[in-house]
DNA sequence: TTATTTGGTTTATAAAATAAACTTGTTTAC
DNA sequence: GTAAACAAGTTTATTTTATAAACCAAATAA
């Protein structure tokens, strides 16, 4: 039988951003608009999906005078992205 | 940077259906149904957008005087499909 | 014969993704 | 110094999807 996949974790975007997150200590905001290719009002919703999951953190600062918003991935976050590459692997193989 | 995912494979019920339809020779929806363990409405639409797409091909007889609706997927379904798993390792890698 | 079950399809509703428009503040050009 | 352009997002609106609920036709069971 297949295992229920994460909802917020299957998608496009979301999926990109944690995978990115998932490598690095943090990423701004812009930082992962140009890695995903992203427009900024889909990030800016996806990024609020994930953290009212509580699977990232947003700290909101700036870069000298500049507005920037930066994000890492939770340990819930981490460990909902490794099942959800878990599940995906019984679709997959 | 992160290679675009089909749509029409990026879906839990169309990928499982797929997953199920890359590994036999033909699925008839009945055990469709009960693999994916999905409603007979989401399944019949789902068989239907991958029908239009030309990822599978979908043959109506009957088995005795019951009707029985036979799944098989394509050439260009296979291909879609590992083309899907490719583009995904790169977002969970 | 009238329920009930099987094997679906169609239609309606809820949820998601995405795009377009807007906001706040900053830098640049005149 | 002020108007225009830009950066970094947010909010709102629209489109697309997924899903559920309702329905239907034929077969079987009571």
């Amino acid at each position: 039988m297949f295992p229920k996949l994460d909802p917020l974790l299957h998608s496009e975007l979301r999926l990109a951003v944690m995978s990115i997150l998932a490598d690095v200590e943090s990423a701004d905001f812009t930082y992962l608009k140009k890695q995903t290719g992203s427009t900024s009002g889909n990030l800016s919703v996806q990024i609020d999906k994930l953290t009212s999951a509580g699977y990232i953190a947003v700290e909101k600062g700036f870069k000298g005078k500049i507005p920037c918003t930066t994000c890492r991935i939770t340990p819930a976050g981490t460990e909902a992205f490794n099942s959800y590459v878990e599940a995906l692997k019984e679709y997959l193989k």
